[in-house]
DNA sequence: CTGAAAGCGCTTACAG
DNA sequence: CTGAAAGCGCTTACAG
């Protein structure tokens, strides 16, 4: 051995074994039946287990074209609804025998062009951007790599869409269903187009239901609680105050339901709360949150199987689009449970002449 | 152009700026100067700029014998834990102009061999196991890759531990110094020596202060939410409540808020909460939680940061502790105050007698 | 100042 | 049934 640290390459295997590379080679890629006897076979599993050889990535990718990657490229992976789409891409690209390169964009469009770029470049097969727009074909220089877009304006991209609108739509009947007409609306300040259906779901709901609301009713907020509360705080101060607040993101009903707590506002009783997104923060408020649930693991899982399918099969995926669930949990409630619980805790009804 | 979807390679820069292939890459990898006459090297640049040309990575990585690609092994991205060192690997590896693989393990230790085994030959130039515990050497063949392990065992790689037991031991003095001495404990169950030193640190404190209590004020729980309710329920059932609970994780102290909030309990007046991880979900709970915080972020930045020191300059990093924080928030309280509480809310201390 | 050639470690026709 | 050879796209001595 030359170099002790070096990794055995098939001919060392070949040498071991006493065959020629190319034998080696024809046995572990498993194309040697019916053209190396089994007895050779057996010599060389043996020599390449002793040695314990595995094949070289680099030159396996030069030669057959292929590095067996795909890069998962999303916009923050703080997010818990972004880390479970990473869980369930990471099962994804295991389950095919793919590695994953990772990258958080952390919304920088420029670097995420030159990253697309240079990974295109024999680092990896495709990738899969979920909640990243992709770039435009001008930019590409006329090659065109395998890109599956998840939850982005994707013209020329097959793109797996959200049906944001559907569920925002049926969280803010529900509202109305419950009697609510005071509904207020913390949306997201980003132009992302995931964000802009939901709010605009909130306007047409209502709109439908002929119910005319300030602009006071409606804020924008970064995604993070502070800014979430403050926005919160000035909803709730509203002189006739909504009784119920439509989040477009679990975090910021987080800010909700910690200004509540602060103004002395039970939820549900006193407020009605509904999110979105459908993270471990719906589980962690208390009450839990009443939320619209974006399969996100089952969304990343899908999103790698199609990119994958996609570069072996070399057919481009149908463009699709998801639905959302729904779920009722503790944190909204009928308008008619909200009278009764209206009056200060500490005069009992029956104090009350009736 | 033969292949239209084909990537241009050094080759093409060559023919159309009419110089030989290895003048190409002089120019690109910066070797030219003094070689290459600065008009050549303009028209070789102008020309890969034309073709949108990059080089292949895979050739590059087999030529040169390094591939610019480091992988994170994590046991649970979902764990907003690790999520946040995801953050923080993929900055350092930004910066470092590396590219990050990202695996995954799911606690599952045969995986974790073969998967390093692979990616070592050839994908990767190191690896960082982040809270993953290392494979033993006999299992490597000889070979040795370049690791970096945090927070885990590690005989033979260079370790980052992080310095749990001071954390804990502050956190458990804390509670002391409030006057808690019916100090209940919900410990990780997993072998883990992370978790393992936290549960140390309890029992060493309340030894230490000669505080003696039975083992039901000692729970271990599965990482979730659920199972931390039903371990909590039965603390909080105990003939002699405790006053204060030490979570081993912040997970585990959602479940106690969640059961505390059933029982009628409020935190901290009656019952004092210390968490151990330093998450966004400290944040979320109400009242926020005091708890230790493990800066995640920045281990995961350092990890890489150090394995791409460790890749470049070939010296092994020397191993080090890092500090956790001990971060007072709203769910501890002094036992003097719990006094008060403890009077039935309708009764007003003016009815009594004094 | 520029080009021809070797070689990184594979896979796969091709020859025997 | 087995081996010698070409070639994937680079970088880097080496020759001129």
């Amino acid at each position: 051995m030359k170099r002790s640290s070096a990794l055995p390459t098939s001919n060392d295997v070949a040498k071991s074994a006493g065959v020629s590379q190319s034998t080696v080679s024809l046995v572990l890629t498993g194309k040697a039946e019916g053209r190396v006897s089994t007895a050779v076979q057996e010599k060389v599993r043996e020599a390449a287990r002793m040695l314990g050889y595995r094949p070289h990535a680099a030159a396996q990718t030069l030669r057959l074209g292929r590095a067996k990657q795909v890069a998962l490229l999303l916009p923050d992976v703080v997010n818990p609804y972004f880390s479970a789409v990473l869980r369930g891409a990471n099962t994804a690209a295991r389950q095919h025998d793919y590695a994953l390169l990772f990258v958080d964009t952390e919304n920088d469009q420029n670097w995420l062009e030159k990253v697309i770029g240079t990974l295109a470049a024999g680092s990896v097969d495709g990738f899969v951007l979920f909640g990243v727009e992709p770039p435009e074909k001008s930019e590409l220089h006329g090659f065109e790599p395998r890109i599956v877009v998840v939850d982005a304006p994707s013209p020329i991209f097959p793109l797996i869409a959200i049906d944001g609108m559907g569920g925002a739509l049926e969280a803010m009947n529900h509202l109305l269903s419950l009697g609510h007409h005071r509904i207020a609306h913390l949306a997201v300040s980003s132009p992302k187009e995931t964000f802009r259906v939901r709010t605009r779901a909130y306007h047409q709901v209502l709109n439908n239901a002929g119910i005319i609301l300030g602009s006071d009713y409606e804020k924008s907020c970064l995604m993070d609680i502070d800014d979430a509360k403050v926005k919160a705080r000035e909803i709730l101060s509203l002189p006739e105050r909504p009784t119920a607040v439509f989040c477009a993101d679990e975090r910021l009903a987080v800010g909700v339901y910690k200004v509540a707590k602060d103004m002395g506002l039970h939820i549900p009783i006193d407020l009605s709360v509904v999110g979105f997104g459908g993270t471990q923060i719906a589980h962690i408020l208390e009450p839990e949150l009443t939320t619209v649930n974006i399969p996100s693991e089952s969304l990343g899982n899908l999103a790698v199987r199609s990119l994958i399918e996609y570069l072996e099969t070399n057919v481009k995926p149908e463009p699709r689009i998801e639905p959302v669930d729904f779920i009722l949990r503790g944190s909204t409630a009928s308008i008619q449970d909200r009278k009764y619980a209206n009056c200060p805790p500490t005069v009992k009804t029956t104090d009350q002449p009736s």
